[in-house]
DNA sequence: CCTGATTGTTGGTCCGACCAACATTACATG
DNA sequence: CATGTAATGTTGGTCGGACCAACAATCAGG
């Protein structure tokens, strides 16, 4: 208990993330999933195909640990990529039938941690709590809106 | 935009601890400065001289990273390791006059950071998102309530 | 045509949060 | 007292997440 520390917004969004983090990267792990395979997962089939820097700004990922995250989902069979026709350099990639039942699944899982993370607040709490969290959240950017390196 | 992710609040509490993290990096690195070593000289600031062990129940840090931790304060001539008299296993660790005087002025720096940090909350919301996010993090053990290793 | 951006990949870095092992020392209990 | 168990500080790692730089290939605009 550091005084100084307890009252400040910073350390406790970050022991909140802890937290947060920790159930969350339990959970997967026992699913046999990572954070990251899920959000492109998501990403995939909620947008459709989509080329690899498309998915990451969507994922927010940086274009390497897309890269890296779809060998990972590919070698699974969760996703394809495929040379994009249109234009040569551009990978088309696409969530597959298998890929579509595991994020079933992780939707799943996730919930489960949102509510044991959750646990200590009301409904109301909750409600009240993501709405100030998503206006803490912004856009994360540092230069402003609209990152472009 | 992910859906699927945008109401989830393990996503929110992830996105909003990347800002918050990248905004008192950025402000500490400026001010020569790390998060870990702020930690340390507060707790030693506000609990008198400690053991290493103690120190890093306090502030959270694994019994290694307060080693190294210390390495770098006691280097600047920020704190000071003595060996303790009663327990010759055992480090008697102080915070020095530079010590404190740095703490103060890391103490304006983080409070800065707070405001931009809260910047998008009224300051009633302020108020409402500290009682939440502190009972979110609640004690971060994986075992349960108190934690003893 | 040439320049500048964009794409995917490789191979890193950095920080925070751990963990294991070790020698040393303290402590509880037989 | 002896003996085992716990705690301390240090070293040397691991892992995940979030990056960054550089490169070759490709596209888009002037």
């Amino acid at each position: 208990m550091v005084r100084r520390l307890d009252d400040r917004a910073t350390w406790l969004v970050g022991r909140a993330h802890l937290r947060s983090h920790r159930l969350l990267h339990e959970a997967f792990a026992e699913a046999g999933a990572r954070p990251y395979h899920y959000r492109v997962l998501a990403a995939l089939e909620e947008s459709g195909p989509l080329s690899q820097a498309d998915l990451g700004r969507l994922t927010d990922l940086d274009r390497s640990d897309v890269t890296t995250s779809l060998d990972a989902l590919g070698r699974s069979g969760l996703t394809v990529r495929e040379p994009d026709p249109a234009h040569r350099r551009r990978n088309r990639v696409s969530i597959t039938e298998a890929g579509r039942a595991e994020l079933l699944r992780l939707d799943a899982v996730l919930s489960g941690v949102q509510d044991r993370f959750l646990g200590p607040l009301s409904e109301p709490e909750r409600v009240v709590f993501l709405d100030l969290a998503a206006r803490l959240a912004g856009d994360g950017a540092p230069g402003g809106p609209g990152r472009s390196g």
